[in-house]
DNA sequence: ATGAAAGCGCTAACAG
DNA sequence: CTGTTAGCGCTTTCAT
């Protein structure tokens, strides 16, 4: 880890808070005093520390060495799904960080990026990291990095999924409820032949159809109730669930939902809408349809889901949700924990964005 | 500080490595051992030790501890211009958080985001980071926060500004020579009466023209270097820079180019060539120009600088800089640095990228 | 293969 | 207002 930072700079070596008290000629504690309680010794005396310190080179007190003895790492780790920097390249993600830096922001607290990669078998990132408590962004079921979250004694607070862990808070939406609305939406317009592009549904790769049983079982519980919504809304307006075609897509890319789209139509040319379980899915069928000369929505309807800044400018019909409010959440949850004991599972509202990608089916 | 992280979790009062040992009959040492040198001892002892462990409640030793003693982090600090969350609202940044995200994950390090209130008198946070090094990310001269980083005996990289610093590393581009480019190719297309809408020169907002003078002191060495390449650009095809106009906007926002480019027009309605500093500025100002009725680029050439994606789209004349690769490079830079003693500077190249806002001037 | 000794650099009572 | 006393929890020579 971050070996050789040898450089010049950390070479000069640092006088110690022991050593500058040594060289005044008072205790510690006077030296300590002086860089974090300026109120217990007079200003004069406070400013020959601070002055010797500067003459010396004494940088301040360590801060590793402080939150060792204080207990406090004045950070909060973040625990992502996937690699590191992915979080930098899906919108939702970006989102949320933006929204739990804020909250980490008014705290006062640092805010760590754990670097896990997917494949690693090395939890050991997650046992390194010295922060105060962890947010955990969207994990899998049965992940180990979170479970070595878990082990750690401090406070976590849940993104998404998994969902139902004990003595851990967790901020959501009702991800079920909010696909309902949106079969009904779609229903109500007279869709019955629907088609459905979605996330990964297991950490590993399986681009294709998704059967029922693959659905349900599915280690992602945030696409696993999406999917449920569906079915539950449609199989309401009397589609038979088991006739609808899901095609899954390992990568969360507009790519990837293009080619999904291609597949979806390919095999069911019948669908009269398509409906992703993402924007990006979502984005990434409207291009491909329309590459495909297909009119949207006068022949076709997609929708998305998450309600991001590019899927507004499209018009694409999506469930909006509050990504960076959910940040914020996470990290007020974590942070500014008063005494309370039970653990917390805080559900943001969701919207139905009805918008120009979705209409009624063609007729005949 | 992250007060109150006092949940359910961190009460459970967790085993130490030392009770560890003592309920197992053996040393520190080997308990240690069993976490870090599993070669070091039998793989029978070694799995009492961790059984044992795990029957304690113990969590694997203690991070901060560790660091204290080991004398490493294991993390990346990284200090930013604006407030933390701002790093999530700009493209630019986003690029370049990806791009040391991925440097740090290479390398098993964790990034933490220093949670620096732009306005904060308290530089506090800077010096309680438990970093190995610090990445420095667009500062302006003369910054507090960033003289507390120098103040820690860390390796330090600066990506962009301040140049010039003694001991640090640097990785950038050569914003002048860009932007001397950008300016040939608009005199070559033409232009002679051109505008200019600028980010921030100074920490203290100033929305509106800024004088050959605030222009020569701007506390932002990036933005100070690209207009002098404007100007000497300009000024090697005749034109008179004391004459060009030059709107400052202290927010980097779309409405902001939107509204500068508006006041620009206003006092200046003869420019031929509106030249933005950056590509959000620059969309800004497309979008201002075409709801005014201006016919880009046949009536009115628009440029941006940076090469963000939304630039791409929009079809936007600009400079294209590899903002993931720059943030790449400062990771690595700090992250890889062998015995080297020389500090280095990096300079990555930059791309002319004409496209479709850029025309000749109208006749007439 | 295991243990003893020696801190890493700091802060927090508490007593003066 | 200042100092004394005790560690925070761990790793690391160096012996054995």
């Amino acid at each position: 880890m971050a070996e050789a930072l040898e450089g010049r700079r950390s070479t000069r070596r640092t006088a110690t808070l022991a050593s500058l008290a040594a060289e005044l000629g008072v205790s510690r504690t006077t030296v300590s005093n002086a860089y974090n309680r300026p109120d217990q010794l007079s200003p004069a005396l406070r400013r020959r520390v601070l002055d010797t310190a500067r003459r010396l080179g004494y940088p301040g007190p360590d801060p590793v060495a402080r939150s060792l003895r204080t207990r406090k790492a004045g950070a909060v780790g973040l625990l992502l799904t996937e690699a590191l920097s992915y979080a930098f390249r899906d919108p939702v993600a970006i989102q949320f960080l933006e929204g739990l830096a804020l909250a980490c922001e008014d705290n006062g607290s640092g805010l760590l990026l754990v670097p896990v990669s997917p494949e690693a078998e090395d939890v050991g990132a997650v046992a390194r990291a010295g922060v105060d408590g962890f947010v955990v962004y969207s994990m899998p079921d049965d992940d180990e990095h979170f479970a070595a979250v878990l082990e750690r004694p401090v406070p976590v607070v849940v993104c998404d999924q998994p969902t139902d862990v004990p003595d851990v808070d967790r901020v959501g939406i009702d991800d079920q409820a909010a696909m309902v609305e949106l079969a009904e939406h779609l229903a109500a317009l007279g869709h019955r032949r629907v088609g459905v592009l979605c996330m990964r549904l297991s950490t590993d790769r399986n681009d294709g159809f998704a059967s029922v049983g693959r659905q349900d079982s599915a280690r992602y519980e945030v696409q696993r109730r999406r999917l449920a919504g569906l079915r539950d809304g449609f199989t309401a307006a009397g589609v038979d669930w088991s006739t609808v075609p899901v095609v899954e897509r390992f990568d969360h890319t507009e790519a990837a939902g293009g080619s999904a789209f291609d597949q979806l139509v390919e095999r069911n040319p019948e669908v009269t809408a398509v409906v992703c379980t993402s924007d990006i899915l979502g984005l990434g069928a409207l291009r491909a349809a329309r590459a495909a000369g297909r009119d949207v929505p006068g022949d076709l309807t997609i929708t998305g889901f998450d309600g991001v800044p590019a899927a507004e400018r499209a018009g694409l019909t999506t469930v909006r949700q509050p990504s960076l409010d959910k940040g914020r959440a996470a990290g007020e949850l974590l942070l500014d924990r008063g005494d309370r004991q039970r653990s917390r599972t805080l559900l943001l509202p969701t919207e139905l964005m009805v918008r120009a990608t979705s209409g009624p089916p063609p007729s005949r």
